[in-house]
Parts: C-alpha cells; sequence; structure tokens
DNA sequence: CTGAAAGCGCTTACAG
DNA sequence: CTGAAAGCGCTTACAG
C-alpha cells in the first residue's frame, strides 16, 4: 500500500488513511472533499488518521481522475527580460489568488519545432490552460501555434488574433515616443530595435508609422541585439553622425548602453542626443539623466492574462464575472475575450530640445 | 472513450489509439515506450492512428502510474528579485537539459505558514525534488521546513545545512568587498543592508566580520526595503554626515538608488562617497560611474541546484556523476552533496581613494 | 509478438 | 451516513 518514492521514501495514500481509520476509502475521500456525508465520529478517525499519517492527497491522481488539472502552463521565449519576468511574476499572484499552479516551459531556442515542443509538453500535463508570450517574436505565423487543442491566452506586442489575446500596443508606444520626440523639434528619429522579426516588431512599426505621418525623414532603422554592449557600440558610431539628434531605442537597456556608447565619444545626453527608451525599467528613473520612456503594465499583463485563461473555463466562470466587471471593465477591448493595455509616455531628463546650431 | 477538458473539447486517449488501430492497449504502449516488442505492421498501424488522431499521451497518468513525474519543483521568496529571477532561467535550462520540466510556485508572503503551504502544495505534484530558493530569507530556522519527504535542494545565501545545498558565499562576497573598501584607504565602510532577517543576512555579516577583523569603527548598519527609491532617500541622509566615505549596499538595485540619493544633495561618487554594490547585475557596468561589486553566478547556481536535486535521485544518477567530474567538480564543497559558489569581486568606477581633507 | 488483467491514487455514482 | 464497484489514462508483469 504504501509506495516508493523517486527519492526512496513511502509514500502514504488514501488506502493508509482508510485502513487506519477503519472506514472505507469513499469516505475518507468524501471527507477530504468537504466533509458531507460523513458521520462526526468518522470525520474525527479519519482526521487523526490523516494527522498522525501525515497524508497528502495526491494531486496528480485528483487531477486525472477529475479530468482537470488546476495548473496553468506557460510558455515563454526571452524569458530573461524584463517584460516576461514580470509578466511572470503578475501570472503567478493572480494564479496564486485564482487557486491555480504554474507550469513553466522555455523553448531552447525560437525555431519552429522546438517552440511546438514547448507547447506541447506543456498541452501534455492536461493544464487549465496554455499562456503563451510573445508568440509575436516567432518567424512564424502565430496561428500556426494552435492547432493545439485547450483554452490559451497570447500576450503579444500587438493584437494579431482578435481574442484569447493580452495586447501590449507596442505600436502605439512606439508611435507616441517618436511623436514626443518629434515635438520637441528633432527634424527626425533614429531607431535602435530590438532583435525582432521586422514584420512583428511593433515598436518599430509605430516609430517609422510616425515618421511617415509627419513626413519626416526615414533613417533605416538600427537592429539591436538584446545585450546593451551591442547598444554601447551603436551608440558610439552613432556619434559620429551630427545629424543623429534623437534616438528612439527598443527598450531602456538598450538605451543606457546607447547612452554609454554616445558619451563614450564625448557626446552629452540630452544636450547633443536626445535617448528614449521603451519598457520603464525599475532602474529607469535612477539614471542620470533619467530615461524617458514608455511606461508598459507588465504585471497586470500578467494578471490579465489569467483572468482571460481561465474565462473560458466553465468551472472558473463564475468569479470571473465579477472581475471583469469590476477592474478591467473600462479597457476591455475587441471583446472580454481580448484586452490592449496601453503604455504611458514617462517623460524624464534624456531626452530635449535639440542642440541649437553653434 | 473521447473524454472532455476543461475547454470542453474531446480529448483522445490509448483506447482510441488502439481502437483504430486494431491493436490492444498494451501494444500501443508498447509502442509509445520505445516500440520494443511490436511488431513492424503494429508499428505502421499503430503509428498511423497517432497521427490521424493526433495523440499525445497524459503526462498526469504517466506520472501516476510510473510513480515518478520528471518535474521539478522550484519555490522561491522574492521571485523579482534578481538572483532569483536569473536561478529561476538556470535551472529551467538545465531542467530542460535533463528532461524535467518546471513547476513554480512563490509563496504569498515570507510567513512559514504560507512557505510550508507552498512547498505542499509542491510536494503534492509527487515531483522529481523541489529547490527552495532562499529559505534562509525567512524568519524560522530552515530545518523547520523539511520534514518534508523527498529529495531537495536549497540555494542560500550560506552553507547552513552541509548537504542539498548550493551557497552563493554571500558572507565571504560581504567580507571582501569591505575589505577592497577599507584597503582603499577608507577608515570605515557603511553600509546598507537589504530587508533580510540580520541572523540570516550574509552579507551584513562579511561586512561586520571585515570591519572587526580590521579593527575598524563599526556603524549600526541602515535597514533598507527593496526598493531603491529607499536606498536614495538613505543617501540623502548619508549625504549629511561628512565622516560617510565609503558606503557598502546589499544589492547593486540599492547602490544605484543610494548614489542617485546622495547626489541629490551634492555629493560626488567616487570623489567624496565610494559606493560598492553587490550581484553585479547586467546593467551595472553601464552605469555612471560603473559600479563596483561582487559578481553571482546566480545562473550556475540554477543549473547546479537542478544537478544536485537530480543526484538524489537513482533514475537520474548515471549522467550526473559525469558532470560532476566534469564541470563542477573543482569547486564541490563539503561533499557532492552541496556546492559552494564564490562571488568574485569586480571594480569599476563608483569606489576609489577617500577624499583627501581640503 | 500479443492481449487480458491488475494496479497507480483518487473520485463518483450506485446501492444500501 | 456508508462501502463496493467502476473508472480516469496509462504501464507492467503475466500468460500465451
Amino acid at each position: 500500500m504504501a509506495k516508493m518514492r523517486a527519492s526512496g521514501k513511502k509514500s502514504v495514500s488514501i488506502k493508509d488513511v482508510a485502513k487506519l481509520a477503519g472506514v472505507s476509502v469513499s469516505s475518507v475521500s468524501r471527507y477530504l472533499n468537504g466533509g458531507s456525508n460523513v458521520s462526526p465520529v468518522s470525520q474525527k478517525k479519519i482526521a487523526q488518521a490523516i494527522e498522525t499519517l501525515n497524508y497528502r492527497p495526491s494531486a496528480l491522481a485528483r487531477a486525472l481522475v477529475r479530468e482537470i488539472n488546476p495548473a496553468i502552463a506557460v510558455v515563454t521565449i526571452n524569458s530573461s527580460q524584463l517584460g516576461p519576468t514580470q509578466m511572470l511574476g503578475g501570472i503567478e499572484s493572480r494564479a496564486r489568488e485564482r487557486g491555480a499552479s504554474i507550469t513553466i516551459s522555455v523553448p531552447e531556442t525560437d525555431r519552429r519545432e522546438d517552440i511546438l515542443n514547448s507547447l506541447h509538453m506543456a498541452a501534455d500535463q492536461n493544464p487549465l490552460g496554455i499562456i503563451f508570450m510573445y508568440p509575436d517574436m516567432v518567424d512564424e505565423n502565430i496561428s500556426d501555434f494552435f492547432p493545439l487543442e485547450g483554452p490559451y491566452v497570447m500576450v503579444t506586442g500587438q493584437q494579431t488574433m482578435g481574442a484569447h489575446e493580452v495586447s501590449l500596443c507596442d505600436q502605439e508606444g512606439g508611435e507616441i515616443i517618436t511623436r514626443y520626440l518629434l515635438s520637441l523639434g528633432h527634424k527626425t528619429v533614429y531607431h535602435v530595435a530590438v532583435p525582432v522579426r521586422l514584420e512583428y516588431n511593433r515598436r518599430l512599426q509605430g516609430w517609422r508609422k510616425a515618421l511617415e505621418n509627419t513626413g519626416s525623414y526615414i533613417p533605416d532603422p538600427i537592429i539591436c541585439g538584446w545585450d546593451p554592449e551591442d547598444a554601447r557600440e551603436i551608440g558610439r558610431r552613432l556619434a559620429l553622425n551630427d545629424d543623429v539628434t534623437a534616438v528612439f531605442a527598443g527598450n531602456d537597456e538598450l538605451a543606457i548602453g546607447l547612452i554609454s556608447g554616445l558619451r563614450d565619444m564625448g557626446k552629452r545626453v540630452p544636450d547633443d542626443v536626445s535617448v528614449a527608451g521603451f519598457d520603464d525599467h525599475p532602474l529607469s528613473g535612477f539614471w542620470d539623466p533619467g530615461l524617458t520612456t514608455i511606461h508598459q503594465e507588465f504585471i497586470r499583463a500578467g494578471r490579465e492574462s489569467v483572468d482571460l485563461l481561465l474565462r473560458q473555463i466553465p468551472q472558473y466562470q463564475e468569479d470571473v464575472n465579477s472581475v471583469v466587471a469590476g477592474e478591467s471593465g473600462e479597457e476591455t477591448g475587441v471583446s472580454k475575450k481580448s484586452l490592449d493595455i496601453h503604455g504611458k509616455l514617462v517623460i524624464r531628463n534624456s531626452t530635449g530640445a535639440p542642440h541649437k546650431e553653434k
């Protein structure tokens, strides 16, 4: 009856409890699930048996028989970036509140097969559903990934499917910050882009759109790696070009690297060149100069994605509706099935009017 | 046969495959587990049935019957901090390499009951084992948490149990950086501490030890929150005291906040006061001035903790040993059951000799 | 090489 | 209120 675990230790099962308590397994099970239809006497005995045996029901067995595993599987690429990290925190806290556990899997690479593999591994656990972060960073059509059965939610830079999606409105953010820079008097704005396929780089698209709409000169975007060191190198190069008076970097880390590179070459920020970032990294306000950026509500995005997911599951629906009405009603997008989370411009000191001609 | 999922979609089971392929469930199972003792003809038929039904075995059922769930449960407090984040990344990548999935749970608060609850939830999944990050940040005796059955590994600031433990050697690091500051000529070093119980604040203990051993004046440590804004406030206060020429902050974010506060009051770093951090945050080198700090190998700590855990499990032991000999042999501590990971002093520009008297 | 049977730890009708 | 039975989706001896 007492089985071995991987560790070699014995594990106690419901049978052990039943035997010790002198009741049937059914009764123990009933006791475990609310205690209805179990006599007070039995309850005492069972409680005691559980206590002395230190019994805990197997979540695995339960999930199997109930055909519902109260776990949310999150698959994410770029897991070490700020966005995914903060979103994971949000997912975790909201999942805990709603009684779900978290499973995470990050694909080995960005290739389709690896992602599909992660998605499948996630699905094999028979989770409540899958939260897929940044599918749009992948060089594939997003919907290709979802012949997968079961509920899911994607967190994307921009609405692409119109359902089961939390969008961070990256394009809008890119546009806003570029416009802001232009409004300061800059002739144009250069862009140092995060390494994401151009078709899915919404921040870049917003930047381009702002330039187009204002009839500004559109320089080639400069593709950067994730490492701020790459941005630093780019900053050194950009410092050589006096036409560069304003740069929008794809994220704050890159902006910081960029500023270092600019300074390496004697440029002052923002006096000689204005630099803006994206995300509002927790340290952005402490930088010298403080970084002008777009604040992204990543934690909230994570939390909302949990609610969006659970909303698809009958057993979890009732208490979700109250949440919908309460917290996120105002911003609900296309339908209750998707959500736009808008970034907010945060103006600090890394940006300013262009240097007057000497 | 085809059951409903939480989503309401049908799920295909091994029975469906067996029926469609016209073989027994046993044969399908054998096919799934290596294909030995299955005739080529059957293999074809089974393969085809799986293909057309898009069948995937239930990880849950497998885990139940095999009595081993290839998942590692990680429970962590302070999950949004740099260390835990990077370690999680390391755990994740190493777990993937070794064929294990990851479950994470973070206690709602630091209180014993919440932590115990997380630990239990983790154990209920019957995972391969539990990796517990920073149990020593908790106001409890660590070993109290482990009447839990099953394999586990703790990642701590300092060896406390002597087994199943990856230590980051925080005390040593605190000592090294304090000594470095003293070697620069500072009379003493102030400490802005992370909000961790004093008994378990190894960085602080290292700092104190260095001061004691050199007979330096030992100022009261200044307890700070996790928010760099708190450190900024402290920096402003410290700026008022001209005796403060060197400060060691409990981590880099705090050091950055501190520098901001010092500057708010007109102090120059390092000319007026030297500031050192801890961790070697990815942005530390880009700060102006670059932060002198202790580099911590968090990612490696995460990876090693996976190996340490798997080493306790018979089914995973063979290929671990090669790893032991290969990668981490040199640094193996007390035994193969625990490991010290030493931080490294990184000298940048935020520290220097004390200001000469004017 | 193959299938029927028993069992993993639990839950859920079903009869008392 | 209670227990015996069937079943969740799989695997693993056990007989052929």
